[in-house]
DNA sequence: CTCCCTGTGTTGTTCAAACAACAGACAATT
DNA sequence: AATTGTCTGTTGTTTGAACAACACAGGGAG
């Protein structure tokens, strides 16, 4: 179990051995979830965040209409209900369920945040990280809204590609995603995004092969 | 000073008195902004996060081809580039500039994790206040894109209403928007969503009058 | 009172995105 | 080689949202 959390971004820059002590200090607790349980319900609260050490847990919410539609799922190794663990109060807007047999450790906030009787060494690293996991969680909601804030398929592509070039330092990059999930992020139709891609090429704005993309003339542009 | 900042969320529940122990213990900077100044810079890194005292801030960002949007403006007693704060090294996406004259309060964020000296009590406090606005920001990001995951005008007002239902506990509820701003909110339209407010009256989903709402008929509906 | 301003609702037109259906490329499997 | 499935690009149709323009109702301020 310290092997996988040592590479998670919760328990970045803390030994596998310096990993045990902590869950100690905290008193963590393991729990099994047979596939197809709730882990959290939507409308509950919970002081504690979650990791998923094996399985896969599903992030879903419902509208007061009952239909209900799927946020997202969590591998071994990545939080989740952190937002709300750190939210003194504030029911869950979501729920959580085993997507298949899953093991979930469970640390509670408040315990991270209190001070450690121990004077824990690691402890601070430790709340320096869910800072960073929470701030980071925000970052890439953030970037999400901004490139869906055009309400043009081209625009929306732009801004993505725009943010893409920002981050490799370099006009020709690639993208992490095939186009079905690229539609699905920047939240257009696939097949739709299919063809803009191929009108910017034809109007010379970019250059693709597959996942690879090269940005062009990088002047300015009124109809984005 | 001591008391504007014992009102906002990141001091909460820290007392005036308190509050100027905390500021030394940190070596909180205070700096002055003329209308127009650059207080944060795309690009630049920072381990600061900002406190708007008196002023207003605007939050900006610029896309690859010049083109630059405002995102948002902070307010006395709000915090900015908190996000950024928490994630070493990663530069900043927005620049943050003084709308008016403006002085700002930087906090070093590096500063408020690590242990102080003085074992200052009110330190603890502050960090958990600080993880508290990371993810009180992180999910009013993802209520947002909630609400705006629906390709239709209706979807996303359902959606909304929704989640006003279920926050106020009743079908009745208010919202803080007027139609201009709930069109922005939304990523629509005023004018049409105004249209598509009354065509849901008509269909006997809603009643509406100004800013207050009633939710009818929670029964199932497959064309959100 | 009139004038102006803001917020809101209505209508009709236009256009772009969703949608559906299909074709070709490629890889993996049998 | 044949088959299957996945990913991608193309085309044509339809629909719904953006857009522009306007009407109407308060609410101040002069």
């Amino acid at each position: 179990m310290e092997l996988l959390l040592s590479s998670t971004s919760l328990f970045q820059g803390i030994q596998e051995s310096e990993i045990s002590a902590l869950l100690n200090c905290l008193a963590a607790q393991k729990r099994n979830y047979r596939k197809g349980d709730v882990i959290f319900a939507e409308g509950s609260v919970t002081e504690s965040l979650g990791i998923v050490l094996s399985g896969m847990a599903l992030i879903s919410f419902c509208d007061a209409w009952g239909n209900h539609s799927i946020l997202g799922n969590v591998a071994p190794g990545e939080v989740f209900a952190e937002v709300y663990a750190c939210i003194p109060g504030e029911p869950l807007r979501i729920s959580v369920d085993a997507a298949e047999d899953t093991t979930v450790l469970f640390l509670n906030v408040s315990r991270v945040l209190s001070t450690c009787t121990n004077a824990c060494p690691f402890h601070t690293r430790l709340v320096r990280n869910l800072l960073t996991v929470c701030a980071r969680k925000s970052f890439q909601l953030s970037q999400r809204i901004a490139h869906t804030s055009s309400k043009s398929i081209r625009g929306r592509l732009m801004s993505y590609f725009s943010e893409c070039a920002k981050a490799s330092g370099s006009h020709r990059f690639q993208i992490p995603y095939n186009r079905q999930q690229l539609a699905d992020y920047l939240g257009v139709d696939r097949s739709a995004m299919s063809s803009e891609l191929s009108k910017m090429q034809r109007d010379g704005l970019i250059c693709y092969q597959r996942n690879e993309f090269l940005l062009k003339s990088p002047g300015e542009f009124a109809s984005l």
